[in-house]
RNA sequence: GGCGGAAUAGCUCAGUUGGCCAGAGCACACGGUUCAUACCCGUGGUGUCGAGAGUUCGAAUCUCCCUUCCGCUACCA
């Protein structure tokens, strides 16, 4: 056979964030990613996969000191259980990358100088506004008065110097890339949020370096800052190849780059289709080919918390299900552009009907039934019916029909295709009727014909799902006694070897699971890690978790203080501001006037809750129109890292009106 | 508020440029079968294709309007 050469392909998922360990909805897409990086080397493409985690930043730094160890000491902890788990999911990744690397770190400082001396990045002077847990400083124009446009949390100032990228001056090539190639942004909904909220209404320069902490890469010239997090994560993807911004960049870069897919998440969608290809302009690099923000993968049965202690960690399903089992529930429940939904009862289903019923048992009784009508022995006798040509055709055709959806990344509608031979070969059972077969030995060598398409068959599936559950794919071959066959060799119908034998045993693929069994062991667990951690909270009285660490406001006087006048509120009436989707409107009584207050609190209250509570007022607050409504004050409330509101209410019930002081 | 998307069987969804009695999987019911992990196969839907109006010989599919949900964005004294 001649050595063809091989296309190239680049595959990326987004490193991983190493605040905590990856819960399944994370470890998705690494699977995914795996799934159509095996299904390129199918098809014959030289496939480069490259993962790995994203280390620095201030919430990092912080998490280290809760931990009461060195953020580095801390990085390493979490990445190598994160690549652990993704050992553990089989995803056959060649380069896991570490933002720590040093080979990436000095590459980032050599390219931040590269922008900085030709201009793209400029000093500038900072005199704005903070916002700690977005790890973000915005522009005078972006905030609204004094709030994070992100998180919608206060902002602090902060006077500091900083480095700004000249992102405008890149936009217009932006704009016109994503036109002449409507490919680049998938699924394509994504491009018009892009474009309309971003790129057409102007770009903002954007800040690339921070003073306010230190775990992250120093400015080479400037090492009292570090860079920002995203121009040092997202050159990963070519730091992590080899690349060089003096032009030294290696043989595999040359030959990688530009690489063929970054799969993401939606949520960081923003950066990777507008900052990081502008950066690549900046560099004078090409674009990637294609950028896919997949949808997420959510829990049915409520919403994911650790106090509850019903997150799913990838471990735990695998514990359960085993690896294969659980890539094909999270590849299969995932579609293309909704986001997917995975609960206990869900993958209980799966298992038993997928995988045990359908794909398992059909692979069992094939095998059982060569065993005990030929000794196992599979042999092709050219007795043909009708019936044979449609399972042919079904065969050959879900083949083709797999191919084109994986050219499409519909992962999931891929697999179903898949499994659409299994179900046809179930179906050619009940045609054919083999032990009907094997009583009339007239009948005998039709007997062997219909063994030997089933065999045929099972083959070209498995194949197949080599991609999705390799093990399995093995499994099944090794029971069929054969080779894996590639795609170029899917081709036509007929290829197992004649006279070959099959396992005399079969082994089951997938037990069945009760559902029942399941929930009890389920709820179990869950008891027990909520316990686990109600105890850990108590036990160090101060759980990582459930401190916020602020950044510190200047001090300020008694006088300053004194400015400000507090009273306790009585809200007496409360509804929805009509144009808006987080504003409620209040009247509160104060003493003995009543006051019109608006709060952006409808996510966390109703407006039947609020009614009769006793508030914290700030009541000297020059009014102001929200949403076309006038405010004449504020309602305080406290912010838990999530977002979440509570209402401060007295402790002792108190008159309205009185001062709080 | 701005931009975009979606509303189809109990559940999750397919339905190409308008045209055969509107489909699949799961669940449910009944029947068949027994090689197999009590499996597999078949049969079963009066679904107002979100509401209303319009274009057309003909609309789930096009137009208008309404309602409800979702995404991004803005708003969060």
């Amino acid at each position: 056979m001649t050595q063809k050469i091989k296309k190239p392909y680049y595959i990326t998922t987004a490193i991983a964030y190493t605040s905590g360990k990856p819960h399944i909805g994370n470890t998705y897409e690494a699977v995914l990613a795996d799934a159509i990086a095996r299904y390129k080397r199918e098809q014959g493409y030289d496939v480069f996969f490259q993962t790995g985690t994203d280390e620095h930043g201030q919430k990092i730094e912080l998490k280290a000191q809760d931990a009461g160890v060195t953020p580095k000491e801390f990085v390493d902890g979490v990445s190598s259980e994160i690549r652990n788990i993704w050992d553990m999911m089989n995803t056959s990744y060649d380069k896991f990358i570490r933002t720590t690397d040093e080979y990436h770190e000095a590459q980032v400082q050599k390219i931040f100088k590269k922008l900085y001396d030709q201009g793209d990045i400029y000093k500038g002077y900072y005199e704005g506004l903070y916002c700690t847990p977005c790890e973000s400083f915005f522009t005078e124009s972006q905030l609204v008065d004094g709030k994070c446009p992100d998180c919608g949390r206060e902002v602090q100032p902060a006077k500091e110097e900083a480095y700004f990228f000249k992102m405008s001056k890149y936009a217009q090539r932006l704009i016109d890339y994503i036109n002449e190639h409507p490919d680049f942004i998938q699924p394509v909904s994504r491009k018009n949020e892009m474009m309309n909220n971003f790129l057409l209404p102007g770009l903002q320069d954007l800040c690339v370096s921070r003073t306010s902490f230190t775990w992250g890469i120093p400015v080479s010239f400037d090492p009292k800052h570090v860079t920002y997090v995203w121009l040092d994560a997202l050159t990963n993807y070519i730091t992590g190849i080899g690349y060089d911004c003096n032009g030294e960049s290696s043989e595999q870069f040359n030959k990688l780059w530009p690489a063929d897919l970054h799969l993401i998440g939606k949520d960081i969608i923003r950066f990777h289709t507008i900052y990081w290809p502008i950066f690549l302009m900046a560099l004078d690099l090409p674009l990637p080919k294609q950028v896919f923000g997949h949808p997420w993968l959510l829990q049915g049965d409520g919403k994911m918390s650790k106090s509850k202690g019903n997150v799913l960690y990838a471990d735990t399903l695998v514990d359960f299900f085993g690896v294969d089992a659980v890539r094909y529930f999270v590849l299969h429940e995932m579609p293309f552009d909704n986001d997917g939904v995975i609960s206990w009862e869900l993958m209980v289903e799966r298992l038993n009907s997928d995988l045990a019923n359908i794909l398992g048992n059909l692979v069992n009784r094939t095998i059982s039934m060569s065993n005990k009508y030929f000794g196992g022995v599979v042999t092709s006798t050219g007795v043909k019916e009708e019936v044979d040509e449609d399972l042919k055709a079904v065969v050959l055709d879900a083949v083709k029909k797999a191919d084109a959806k994986m050219e499409q990344l519909r992962v999931a509608d891929a697999i179903t295709e898949t499994f659409g031979i299994f179900r046809r070969c179930n179906k050619y059972i009940d045609e054919t009727m083999p032990w009907s077969l094997a009583k009339d030995d007239s009948k005998k060598e039709r007997l062997e014909e219909v063994l030997y398409n089933l065999v045929e068959a099972i083959t070209i599936g498995a194949s197949l799902l080599v991609s999705f559950m390799p093990d399995t794919s093995a499994k099944i071959l090794t029971q069929l006694n054969t080779e894996k066959r590639n795609l170029e060799e899917m081709d036509s119908f007929g290829k197992y070897p004649s006279g070959n034998k099959v396992t005399e045993k079969p082994e089951i693929l997938f037990a069945r699971m009760d559902l029942k069994e399941v929930m009890e062991k389920v709820e179990a667990m869950q008891a027990e890690a909520a316990k686990a951690n109600t105890a850990e909270t108590e036990g160090e009285n101060k759980e990582p978790e459930a401190v916020i660490d602020l950044e510190a406001k200047p001090e300020i006087t008694y006088d300053d203080f004194a400015k400000l006048q507090f009273q306790v509120g009585e809200i007496i009436a409360c509804e929805a501001v009509k144009k808006s989707k987080k504003l409620l409107c209040s009247q509160v009584k104060i003493g003995s006037q009543v006051r019109q207050i608006v709060s952006g609190i409808k996510a966390h209250y109703t407006p039947e809750e609020m009614v009769g509570k006793k508030v914290m007022v700030v009541t000297n607050l020059k009014p102001a129109t929200l949403a076309g409504v006038t405010s004449e004050g504020m309602i305080l409330c406290a912010e838990d890292a999530e977002g979440n509101l509570s209402l401060m209410k007295p402790e002792k019930d108190m008159p309205a009106g009185a001062e709080i002081c």
